[in-house]
RNA sequence: GUUCGACCUCCA
């Protein structure tokens, strides 16, 4: 079963939607029975087409077949209907799940959570991490970056480095992408100086900055006409790791 | 042990 999951999973990478379909079929009949896995599989490839009838189709015969939708299966479709854009029918299904008994995780809860942040309801992403807390599901460091780079981007920057504190107050450890959301939520604002001092923080808690996070200081230096600055960052980036792409 | 879901910039 792993192995015909991983040629599923190929034949989605591929877009062979029909041969992954057939498979299923075929194993249906001659074994090994699909499992929730396989089932999955097809159904992100899906999802990632932005098939998201198709998708939706498939986990109806999922049902109807033998491995009922987990909560791997939801979170996928849940997945998708947000990064639609789509939170009302995201919401929905989140209802629907909690119907079926299903529990949500902090995987679940963070896509959601990102649904919103995205649209810029970041206050409904906050009830949801409040919720999170209420029934004792840990918000890990992706859920914080999340939230973080909602407040980031409706310029709300003393609300992003007070989540950042809240953070570290619960033990979450921030990392390479938790600094790099403020280092752009502050060079979005003009905050360069402070950028830099985030740059610097984060290679103090040995958080490597990644050539994203040296490019997103690049930008704002170069639209800033302060490009002699840039090419010190790059000889910073040659003095550590980074190979300047 | 091996297969499915969530986080960062720009460009295309």
């Amino acid at each position: 079963i792993y192995n015909f999951n991983i040629l599923l999973k190929g034949l989605c990478k591929n877009r062979e939607f029909h041969k992954a379909i057939s498979l299923v079929r075929e194993m249906r009949r001659n074994g090994p029975l699909p499992d929730a896995v396989s089932y999955n599989t097809i159904i992100s490839g899906f999802c990632k087409e932005k098939e998201l009838e198709k998708a939706l189709e498939l986990m109806y015969e999922m049902e109807a077949n033998h491995s009922l939708p987990g909560l791997v299966t939801w979170g996928i479709l849940i997945d998708a209907f947000c990064r639609a854009g789509n939170m009302e029918e995201a919401m929905a299904l989140y209802e629907d799940m909690k119907c079926k008994g299903i529990e949500a995780d902090v995987v679940v809860y963070t896509v959601l959570i990102r649904g919103f942040c995205d649209r810029g309801e970041v206050v409904k992403g906050k009830a949801l991490l409040d919720e999170m807390l209420q029934r004792s599901i840990s918000p890990n460091a992706i859920t914080y970056n999340t939230l973080i780079r909602g407040l980031c981007k409706i310029g709300q920057l003393k609300g992003a480095s007070e989540m950042f504190k809240i953070m570290m107050e619960r033990g979450v450890r921030p990392n390479v992408y938790t600094y790099t959301a403020l280092v752009d939520g502050l060079c979005s604002v003009d905050k360069t100086k402070e950028a830099l001092q985030i740059l610097n923080l984060m290679i103090e808690k040995d958080e490597e900055p990644t050539v994203v996070t040296y490019n997103i200081i690049l930008n704002k230096l170069c639209k800033d006409g302060l490009v002699g600055d840039a090419f010190k960052v790059i000889e910073l980036m040659k003095k550590r790791d980074s190979r300047p792409d």
